[in-house]
DNA sequence: TATCTCTCAATACACTGTATCGCGAAAGGC
DNA sequence: GCCTTTCGCGATACAGTGTATTGAGAGATA
């Protein structure tokens, strides 16, 4: 083809300055609107109007992106308060806040080890807050409070999640599952369940999430000041 | 109409026999031999010399494929014991054992609302178990148990994936990450968590879910005899 | 026997993460 | 200042995903 009716190459676009920070930011807003789903390289790429390979200059992988946003989030999570039981509760309630902010956190969280700089700066302050306390009881009481929120904060957003999928407007769980549990305990089977059902306390995720936090606490108090466990 | 009580579609004898369970049985094999992501549905209907769409007359999507699963596996976890603590304890300690025997499950404990007969069965034994508590204890306690021990082994799978990837005959986590962690202490920052690492204590993955458990049940423990919990 | 219904599987679609590769522009050597 | 080399970017490609659709064939019914 001669040059003169060879047309000439389209008008590049000035690439678009790109940096960790600005993916991150995209990704997060991606998943905060629709979900850990919604977050793909080319959907992230596509809010930055740039092509989906570009992406791996700044990550080797998708999971790396996703323990960006997981560090990212924890810049937000700097446990504080007078001894150690009130930031061990800070922590507590700081990620569960945290979560509820994001809640595609909850299908991260605990997925794998976490070493980013913000996290580590959040277990630096935690462990700082807990100065005062043995290491021997201040590292399993940590490792403790965080299994414990990151499972309570699973299952809450499970639920939640189950309750948005059976109807926006109906506040109650009940309407999707209970008329199947009501199904199912005519059976019968599974009697302890019914009474627990019928006549067990009705908390709600707050209320759940800290009465076992407390738990928890009280159970760490109990080793500072008495020393040893109950036996078994 | 949820999975769990509608009906299976009518047996065809002709081409390949097929059921619920042989569907469960044969996904719950892909992921134990290649993890999660091994379990797709062609896959799954490969392993059964069958159509991918052949299964979708069995389940409606591929999330209750992985409830049933789940499910399935709740069918050996029945805590028992004397007493509550050890009713408790058996809670805890037979759903990780389950967790190394199916790795899998860390990922999808607490994912989703679980509500299948083997569940529903294994819930029923705990209460029952505990019937010597009040429910207003002992709904939340086993709401805390079970919330401590979907975090306690996501953390802990996560960390055993995080060993493997770094060379298999390696048992030192140290060896990939231990590194990268003298280089970010090198800077000064994180001097809690570095003199943790470097002073504090070691405990394999078991002691630490134990001791996390055993303040759980301490606090617990606590709140039965005391009647309230330590003030804020 | 003819029709109807229901089930199964093949095809198709939109989408995923990422490897490969070729081009265009910037940087380095003369 | 020109030529070459390097390198980063983006298009294309590939193998795979979950699932909707569709068309055929078999069993049941009239």
């Amino acid at each position: 083809m001669l040059v003169w009716e060879r047309p000439e190459p389209p008008g590049r676009p000035a690439p678009a300055p790109l940096s960790r920070e600005a993916i991150v930011r995209a990704a997060v807003r991606l998943a905060d609107a629709d979900g850990l789903d919604a977050v793909s390289l080319r959907k992230v790429a596509g809010a930055l109007d740039v092509g989906p390979m570009r992406l791996y200059g700044y990550i080797d992988t998708k999971e790396e992106l996703l323990d960006l946003m997981v560090d990212a989030v924890y810049a937000g999570i700097r446990p504080d308060g007078d001894g150690w039981r009130e930031v061990l509760r800070s922590l507590a309630e700081t990620t569960r806040r945290a979560v509820h902010r994001h809640e595609w956190l909850a299908d991260l969280l605990g997925g794998r080890p976490q070493l980013g700089p913000n996290t580590l700066a959040s277990g630096d302050a935690v462990l700082t807050g807990l100065k005062d306390l043995d290491l021997d009881i201040a590292v399993p009481a940590i490792s403790a409070v965080n299994a414990y929120v990151i499972g309570a904060v699973r299952r809450e957003i499970a639920e939640r999640r189950a309750e948005r999928a059976s109807g926006l407007d109906q506040r109650q769980w009940q309407a999707a599952y209970g008329p199947y549990l009501e199904r199912v305990f005519a059976a019968g089977r599974f009697p302890a369940v019914e009474s627990m059902v019928r006549d067990g306390p009705h908390l709600d995720a707050g209320e759940t999430f800290r009465a076992g936090l407390e738990f928890l606490l009280d159970g760490v108090a109990a080793r500072i000041s008495g020393g040893g466990s109950t036996p078994r």
